[in-house]
Order: C-alpha cells, then structure tokens, then sequence
DNA sequence: CTACATGCAAATGCTTTGCAACCTA
DNA sequence: TAGGTTGCAAAGCATTTGCATGTAG
C-alpha cells in the first residue's frame, strides 16, 4: 500500500537522510544537496530532489507544505506547525499543539472532502527583527 | 506610508482589477492574464504581475499565502481562511471565524516576532472527489 | 514634460525529466 | 540480471527584469 515499488537503499538515500536528521533544521532541496556534497561530491542535485520524494512517499521524512516559493523537508514526521521568517525564510517549529477540532467545524459548511490543514505562522526571527528594528516592510 | 509613489490608473490596472472584482474566485496570474487579453489582446503577462503587486500594496486586493507553487491573488481583501484542492488546485474560502487568540499562544514561547498567521485546509473539491471515488492517492 | 507604466523578450530560480550508464537485491 | 537509481544536461514552469517606447498627470 504503501510501498507500491521495490525501493533501494543506496548511499545517496543513507546520506540524505541521516544529514536532514542531523541538521534537525528545514532544509530546502539545495541546502541538503550543500550538506551532502561533502560526503558525497559527485551526487546531483537531481538525485536529492528524487530521493527527497521518495523518502517523503515512504514516510521517512515530511515534505512540508509551506507558502513561498521554495519547498522544505523536515525530518520530523509528526504532524506540527511552523513558524516562517518573512525576511529570510529562516523557519522554526510552532510550539503549539495542533488543533484537532478544526477540520470538524468546517465539516458541515464546505462541499469540498478535507483531508487535513496547514497552519504556519509568519513572522521575523530574532536576526531579522533585529536589523530591521521594527515591523513596516 | 502606503503609497511611497505617485500610482497611475492606467487602462491596464483597471481592468485587471475589475476583471478580477468579477471573477470572485481565486485566480492564478496566468488565469487573469487570459481573462483580460479578452479586452485588452496586447496585454502582456508581465504587466499583469506587476499590477497584482501594486494593486496588492495599494491594498485593493490581496495575495495569497498559499501552499502550492502558483500565487492566487484574491478581490476579498479581508483576512480569511481557504481550503485547497490537492488534486486539481481549486481554492475556495474556508467559512471559519478568524482565529485571534492563536498568536497570543505562541508569543511566549517562540523567539520570533510574530505578524500574523495563514491557516489552509486541504482536500478534494466536489468535481475531483467523485473522480477518484476515495482518497488514497 | 517627466516619472511611472507597458510590451516584449530574455533571464531567473526552483524543480522535474530523458537517457545512458550503473548498482542493488 | 532485472529493474530501480544515478549523474548530467536539458527542459519546464512560474515569475521577474532590462530596456526602449508609450502615456497619465
């Protein structure tokens, strides 16, 4: 069900996967593929996007589902929140429990089938606050 | 302050906000482009762009902060929620209440500097939701 | 008149893909 | 050895940008 195809473990999948969950951070594709580089200099950027999805498919990892433009991976697949830096992208867990009734309330008032929700938080992380002072732009 | 520069109402601007006042969806730059070439043929996609954003800072309509990898800009320029379809990208509003206490939760126990929050759900529309009959994939 | 705005095309940034060579089970 | 996987390069897609020309105020 889950694992509809044969998967491989190959050295570049070890290698992304134990890097991701030591950088305990929320990498983007090519912040991994900067990580990994260096213990394996021929990977391609290619194979770490590929290996990112399938590890994600197979439940090893959590492509997140944030706004902007690029897309982050996190090696904590337990259902959380985040917290993104509108200056710098920087991004944080929300400590926040997730809200469970949520989905329940919009139930009766929506044509849509709801699979879950995504809530993230926008903000500026210390670095950024502090060069800017204050909030306007 | 919300107008650093001397804005012009040309033909293109209008248009492009009316036609999107109208659609009452959620439209992707790309659908707008399509939907007001049909008033003005030599309109060009980078003019639509760069409207949406003015036409955003001016505070006429708002972007969305969507996950996914296309921009939406939306006529309602009051803070509300929406809900995605994950198979086909539709986007509706959600008709839930704002949640206000939800920053407030988080204030003491992040060290960013919190502006504001995006809450989306996910799920299948009605059109896809019949299509793939359950969901599983 | 003079900034701001436009059309066009090229460029950008992130991600995906085709393909031949290469490994893993 | 069969079929998933890799490196490489090219392609894809949404969005942005440079520049000469156009136009609103």
């Amino acid at each position: 069900m889950f694992q509809e195809k044969n998967r491989r473990i190959t050295k570049q999948r070890q290698v992304i996967l134990e890097e991701l969950r030591q950088l305990k951070t929320h990498p983007s594709a090519d912040e991994i593929y900067k990580v990994v580089r260096r213990r394996l200099p021929r990977i391609s950027l290619g194979t770490v996007y590929r290996n990112l999805e399938v590890l994600a498919k197979m439940g090893e990892i959590q492509k997140l589902e944030l706004s902007g433009s690029i897309k982050r991976y996190d090696w904590n697949t337990n259902k959380h929140y985040h917290i993104r830096c509108v200056r710098c992208d920087r991004v944080d867990d929300a400590p926040i429990a997730p809200l469970k009734q949520l989905e329940g309330e919009l139930y009766e008032s929506t044509v849509f089938e709801i699979i879950g929700h995504n809530l993230e938080f926008i903000g500026l992380c210390p670095e950024c606050s502090k060069k800017i002072g204050t909030i306007d732009h």
